[in-house]
DNA sequence: AGCTTATTGTTCGTACACAAACATAGACCT
DNA sequence: AGGTCTATGTTTGTGTACGAACAATAAGCT
């Protein structure tokens, strides 16, 4: 029997999946937290949630490299909603934390963080959501 | 039992899962094939499988809004992997289609292509595998 | 102390991704 | 024909993403 391994269908491949996959997720995102994207808050929960970081580490806790934190951290600060200063320890290191606007919005916006993930996760059913998630995290 | 509803775990949340999934492919994607990104050898293999396309349609194709898809192919032109022309019986149209160095370089690529969804997906055993991809097919 | 190496943050260049505003061209309808 | 609606492509602006190169600082070693 020949297989056709010379065609290429890509609805078939990981990467369209999850291309569109993302597409979607990001559009509700947009709907229940019009005001942040994703990434701002990520880095604004973990500021919140784990307390004041470097804006290096606090990018290796959300999976962003050093140049897309400064971006995403420099929005951040321009809104107000997280403070920054030297740390005394170490010259280099800049010190970030969320201001009390930036704790106000994380806490208003949890609810809603939450149902992006229920909403994404819409179209399965319970146990093909566990399941889902649980390879989602083994491709990481 | 009080669940605790206020946490916010940023690695449970699909978007963040998904986001770093992406990475992880990307990352992989970029080792098999450093020539061509992910879009321009989805652009590219359209052309290639389904023929000529207008430029809003191949867009449609992969997934691309218009003006995504104009900066994908503005490069692809830029390479002479495709070529494009006004279609005669809509003034509006660009037609595309891969030359013939488009078409070479994605017929000696294919099989890594292939490799980069396999690789991606190695985490995961075969049935898995099926289920994964049934499940994200079903996000779309 | 002096040298080397690693870490932290910055900057630049490239490449998606999408919203919004725009110009042009077809299609449709009365 | 004229008017409306839709489709096609372009441009601009904002926001990720990442690689590469860089300066400043810290840490470790001899």
């Amino acid at each position: 029997m020949e297989s056709d391994t010379t065609e290429y269908i890509l609805d078939r491949q990981v990467g369209f999946l999850l291309r569109r996959a993302t597409q979607r997720h990001l559009a509700i995102f947009a709907t229940q937290i019009p005001d942040l994207t994703p990434t701002q808050f990520a880095a604004l929960a973990k500021l919140c949630e784990a307390g004041p970081e470097s804006q290096n580490a606090l990018g290796r806790q959300t999976a962003m490299d050093a140049a897309t934190i400064k971006g995403v951290i420099d929005r951040l600060r321009a809104k107000g909603l997280v403070t920054a200063g030297r740390d005394p320890g170490d010259q280099r290191r800049i010190t970030l934390a969320a201001s009390s606007q930036g704790r106000a919005l994380y806490e208003a916006r949890v609810a809603q963080a939450q149902a992006v993930t229920r909403d994404t996760l819409a179209p399965l059913t319970e146990s093909e959501r566990d399941c889902f998630l649980a390879l989602l995290a083994k491709l990481t």
